[in-house]
DNA sequence: AGAGTGTTATAGTATTAGTATAACAGTTGG
DNA sequence: CCAACTGTTATACTAATACTATAACACTCT
């Protein structure tokens, strides 16, 4: 099981903050493939949203390669391990993120620097 | 003077679009220090919006630490070089970016290749 | 048969994006 | 000084989105 914390007055919309906190959990292995999440009625209720506010999120999870929808079995972590197209969809987001860091004169080194510190904090390669 | 181009079609706000392409256009040197920007009424005609999508564009890149607003000059672009609040500010969303792509299996030394990649594109340190 | 899946449809409310006018106060150049 | 320009603020309207609320459908499992 996993625990979600929604913050009601963030401006980030639910369903991206419950997004964002399944992919968490998928890297720092708290979810593995093949692992089934909680049915959306029963995680909406959890969490106390409504259920198509869940159901979005594991629609655009499915879309996004996290996972699969198995009438049988509910939701499960199915990972599409195309890294070029993980790379390529994340590029344009990750482009501006650097121009902005550009600006303020920020060096690639430091990037690499913020890098290693998150994957090691997360005890990745 | 700097060419805008607004993508109508997008789901990414029209206000989003200008503020990313004004920041595109600083990190690559188009706009420099102390150059000023189109008033607010001019660059809305200009692209075809309304003056207040391109004020709020104004006061978010101000408040972001990009310009500053000047009653005789108008808008112009004033960089906060203030590194460390930059990458404080950019840490959140680079970590969200980043968990995305270690589900994906992409190690750190891609992301360092592709940093270095959009960094050489641009002829930046 | 009954309780559980995801999925779809419809409808309502609240918030946000964008537009449209209008006005105000300060600055600038002729 | 005056007219034309700055950013800024206020109000009002439309369109789109986020979220909620019911309800129903087809399917799976015990």
């Amino acid at each position: 099981m996993i625990e979600i914390q929604i913050d009601f007055k963030s401006d980030e919309p639910i369903y991206m903050q419950l997004r964002n906190q399944i992919i968490m959990g998928i890297a720092v292995s708290k979810l593995t493939e093949g692992e089934s999440l909680p049915s959306v009625r029963q995680l909406a209720d959890t969490i106390g949203i409504n259920m198509h506010t869940v159901n979005k999120t594991y629609n655009i999870l499915k879309q996004e390669g996290f996972l699969k929808v198995d009438r049988r079995k509910g939701a499960i972590i199915a990972l599409d391990m195309d890294k070029a197209k993980a790379l390529d969809e994340m590029k344009d987001e990750f482009r501006c993120l650097l121009m902005q860091g550009m600006c303020k004169g920020i060096t690639r080194y430091q990037i690499h620097a913020l890098v290693d510190d998150i994957y090691d904090q997360i005890g990745r390669i």
